[in-house]
Parts: structure tokens; sequence; C-alpha cells
DNA sequence: GGCGGAGGCGCC
DNA sequence: AGGGCGCCTCCGCC
């Protein structure tokens, strides 16, 4: 059953329901207020919800303790419907842009800001607050578009787990993942010096800039100016490009210890720092606005607060509550082992068989050390050419023919101008038109050498581009999968009705490993259902094909503790 | 003043 | 000469 929810007018709102031909078989509106408790209602028959974003719906759901098990989130379905190439002819993907299309989707063509404004005004707005009709419209040509597709399993599989995934970004924002201030400050404390005045630097930054400065004579120099920076290096007869981290280590000269300190701790300072603490922890929890669905590939972003990006150095802040516990788990190789499905590569599938998939890749004799197995899969999934990673490259092409191949054939497919696809269907975007222009004026008659070179260049960034779009978007579809495996897991060792934050419940998420808040009692069954709903995922995406997902499951006190 | 690109670096 | 991000500061520009 679907109950399609929307917005009569600013406070009413309409719950349509609908059998599984999508025909409405009743209607009913909804007073002001009343919606969570419809909603909580409802729930006992295990509808799918159906709204425009989730968004818009669920923060206040959850606000009024109530939970949803599942959802389709029109919009992102409605992105990944359009340039699937796995429902190419339908209708919804053959139509001009509509409100539907996420505004980054219509202006992807730079300079030529002029059609912005010619488009149908509907346009502006991206996620439309849809009215009823619009509501059914759109999901009669998503449907419309599944049925008529080719490989319908996949996609009804793909938009399931990405609006499972939109259900847990707000649950776990919602939630909000424990944070400790007060030792948040003992490690800044201990790393930078007690806290300065708004605005001044912490002594152990200005410590170590007096260090550099007095290491190069530049007495006035600023190191966080690059520009003066490199100045002050060259005039100390430094040869140097840039003041880049990994160019300054490999020099020997008594500045460079002291400013590569000053650059890791003033990092640390600006990105994470007390301003950073002040302005998004709020009564002990940290609650990261995700976006699902942000990454081409599906992956997620984060909006504020950098969230996908916590630094090592402050992890130790992060703690359970009392009586509770972290479950952090990570897939282990999860995109090797996600390419290994992909392309039925039996040798790599045994390579990774209960063990490490690096050192499996090492015993079967294709490489001699872990490090080597790790950067030349890394150097495949990336598109390296060059370096120790390009040299290692012929052999494990040679060791595993199959894995490389589909790379390979993802990267050439990318230099033509042609869009690969994910496991379950989520296609890469066309290039722009620039690029078609470059690789237009290449082949004119009249081109010269450096167009060509130019064009040749292009071509290669956007094949590594799709080579890594195919492992990275399945990578990302199969940790939804995991998730919302996991998430229903988690909901059934509870008693039904159970508040979110009073049961094991998800507190975050980095694309390949999760955090799991639940209470001691509880953490060790956990850690085992963390590990059955990998598997599952693996079943999902791969059938019976027997590649292994193993995860690391940490039941700790602290975020520190974890790897 | 605000804006936005560049440089740089954190995470996977 | 490696894929995807977000966010910080600096600095030139309007």
């Amino acid at each position: 059953m679907h109950i399609v929810l929307a917005r009569l007018a600013a406070e009413r709102t309409v719950a349509v329901e609908l059998d599984d031909d999508a025909n409405e078989v009743g209607a009913r509106e909804i007073e002001a207020g009343g919606l969570g408790r419809f909603v909580a209602e409802a729930e006992a028959q295990r509808p799918r919800w159906v709204w425009n974003d989730t968004r818009a719906w669920y923060p206040a759901l959850l606000g009024e303790g109530v939970r949803v098990d599942r959802c389709v989130d029109l919009a992102l379905s409605h992105r990944i419907l359009r340039l699937s190439t796995l429902c190419a002819r339908s209708a919804l993907a053959l139509a001009p842009p509509n409100r539907w299309d996420a505004a980054a989707e219509i202006d992807e063509t730079p300079g030529d800001t002029a059609a912005l404004f010619d488009l149908d005004a509907d346009l502006a707005e991206p996620v439309p607050d849809a009215d009823r009709d619009a509501m059914l419209a759109e999901f009669r040509l998503q449907q419309d578009a599944l049925t008529t597709s080719p490989e319908p399993g996949r996609l009804r599989l793909l938009l399931a787990a990405e609006s499972a995934g939109a259900l847990i970004a707000a649950e776990m924002q919602f939630a909000g993942l424990p944070w400790r201030t007060e030792l948040h400050d003992i490690l800044l404390s201990d790393l930078l010096g007690p806290r300065p005045m708004p605005g001044a630097r912490p002594a152990k930054l200005e410590a170590l800039a007096g260090a550099v400065r007095s290491a190069l004579d530049a007495p006035s120099l600023n190191p966080d100016s690059q520009a003066d920076l490199l100045r002050a290096l060259k005039r100390a007869g430094l040869v140097v490009t840039s003041t880049r981290s990994w160019e300054l280590k490999k020099i020997d000269h008594p500045a460079i210890g002291p400013l590569l300190e000053y650059k890791k701790l003033s990092r640390l300072a600006s990105a994470n720092g007390w301003t950073w603490m002040e302005s998004w922890i709020r009564d002990g929890r940290f609650h990261p606005d995700y976006i699902p669905g942000g990454v081409v590939t599906g992956r997620w972003a984060t909006r504020g607060g950098g969230a996908l990006q916590l630094p090592r150095q402050v992890r130790g802040a992060v703690v359970a509550d009392p009586g509770w516990k972290f479950v952090v788990a990570d897939a282990a190789q999860l995109e090797p082992r996600i390419l290994t499905g992909m392309s039925a590569d039996t040798a790599m599938a045994a390579a990774g068989r209960g063990k490490d998939l690096y050192e499996g890749i090492v015993a079967s004799g294709a490489v001699d050390e872990r490090a080597h197995a790790k950067v030349a899969m890394l150097g495949a999934m990336y598109g390296a050419t060059t370096g120790e990673s390009g040299r290692l490259m012929p052999r494990l092409a040679r060791a595993f023919p199959r894995a490389i191949r589909l790379v390979e054939e993802a990267a050439r497919a990318g230099e033509r101008g042609d869009v690969v696809t994910s496991r379950l269907g989520r296609s890469s975007p066309r290039p722009g038109a620039a690029w078609l222009q470059t690789q237009g004026s290449a082949s004119a008659p009249e081109s010269t050498e450096a167009d060509e070179r130019r064009a040749r260049s292009q071509a290669r960034d956007w094949g590594r581009f799709t080579r890594n779009f195919v492992v990275q978007a399945s990578a990302a579809e199969w940790a939804l999968c995991w998730m919302a495996e996991l998430r229903k897991r988690l909901t059934a060792m509870t008693p039904p009705g159970t508040r979110l934050e009073r049961g094991p419940h998800l507190v975050y998420f980095l694309h390949d490993e999760v955090i799991v808040h639940a209470p001691e009692s509880l953490a060790d069954e956990v850690a085992a259902t963390v590990a059955a709903s990998a598997r599952e995922a693996g079943r999902l995406l791969f059938a019976t094909f027997p590649v292994e997902f193993p995860v690391t499951a940490a039941v700790v006190d602290t975020y520190a503790e974890a790897k």
C-alpha cells in the first residue's frame, strides 16, 4: 500500500491511499497539527509513504516522536530515473526538464545563464512543495518508468535504498552524534594551548610561527598567507613551487619541521577548533545536515560542519552516553570487493575470501607485499597511470583480468563521452557542452597540436571519472542497502513504538563506515547485526556470486578507540 | 564591504 | 599528473 502525502495549502495536508496499480482508493484531509497522529496510526499497516522530499516532512514527524518505516522520496527517485540507462526510453526520462529536476542539473551549462531565465518559472523551485495532482502524476510516471524498465528489480532496489537513506539521514540528524565539548576543549588545549581570545592565535601556533620566521629570517612573515610564505621560502634559497605539505616534506631545512607542524595545527584550529565546536554542538550532540544523493555517484554530502571530514584528532570527543556503547563498523576493502562482484571475477573473490583482500592478492602471487596490492588496486579504480601504481597495474591485470577489464572499459566509455551505469542503475551524467566542444574542435581540419593534446587530456580526465564512477556509485548502493537492512534490524530489537533515541540507533555514516549508539546490554548483538546486514547487502547486489563483505565492528566508548 | 577563485587539506 | 567531496583562509575584484 502506498499513501501519498501532499500539501493542499500551508496548514492543510491530504493523504491519498493508492492500490498496487497506483489507483486512488481513498483520500483523507488532515487537519492542522494532526499529521503526526495520523502517520503514527497508519504505520501499523506498514504503508510506503510517498512524498516529494523527505527533508520537508520527516523532521517534524520525528519531533513528534513518530517514526516512518519506509517511503518513496520522489525528488531523489526522479533524479535517478532521469539519468538511468535502465529506463532511458520511459516518458519520465524523455520529458523536458521540469521542477522535479534539481537546480544542479539545470544549470550545468556555465556561461549560458540566459537559458536559465528562459525556462519555465516552475524551475525556480528545485524541489516542489507539490500539490496533490502533481504528486500523483509524478508518482505514476515513476511507476511507469519502473514497469517498462528491462531491469525493474535493480531500479526498484535502488530507489528503495535511496529513500531509506533519506529516512536514515533525517533520523541521524535528529538523534545527533554524542559529542562532549569539555573533552573537545581538552583535546584542543593539549594540542594548541589554552583557548585564545577571538581572533588571536593559540599559543602553540604563535610559537611555531615564531620558529618559522626566525628559521627563514623573515620577521614579518604571516604563515597563513601562501604567497607570503612562498616568497620567504624562495628567499631562503629553497626550491619549491608551492607550499603544499607533501612538497615541503621532501626538503631538509630547519624551517620545514615547525612549518609542517604549524600547518597541521592551524588546520585543526580553523576547521574543528573552538569556533566549530560552539557553532555545531548543541546539547551534547553534533547534528550534521546530511544530503543524501548529494554527490553524482550517489554518495552523501553534508552541508555545514564538515561532518564527513571529522579529523582523527577530535574523535576522542565522541563519547557514548553512560550505560551506552558505540558500535563502530567499517566495511573492509569495500570498493575492490564491489568491483569483484560487478565483474564476477572469481579469482579476486577467492583472494578476498575469509581474509584481508590485499593479503589475498599477495597470496595469489600477483604482487609481493600488501602495500603494493593496495596501491595497485586503488590505482586501478582511480586511474593512476604513472608511478608505482602504474607499474604494478599490468601484473594485476594478468592475475585478475575480469576485474581490471571492467574498470578499463568504463574508462574507455568515458573517453568517448559515453555514459556508464552502476550495479543498481545509477548512470553517470553526460559530459557538458564545453567538453564536447573541445573534443569537436580537436577533430576539425584546422585543429592544432595543442587542440589535440588538450582534447586527449580532457578525454582521459572524463575517463578517470567514469572509471571511478562505476565502483564508487555501486559501493554507495551497497552502503545504502547495508544501512537500510541494519536500520530495519535495529528497529526490530526493541518493542514497537520505541522512540528512536531510546533504542539502538544509527548516529553516523561515512561512506563505508557506520556508528550505532546502543544500550550496553545490546552492543554485542548490534555488532553481530551489523555484520549480518553487510552479508545481506552483498546478497541484494550480487545474489549468489561468492564475494564476501566482511566488516570490522568494534564495541567502544569513544570513536577514537576504533581503528 | 561582499563575492568567488585559488590554494590547501581534512575525510572516504 | 588519482576518483569523489566540504570548508577554511587569503586575496583580487567589483
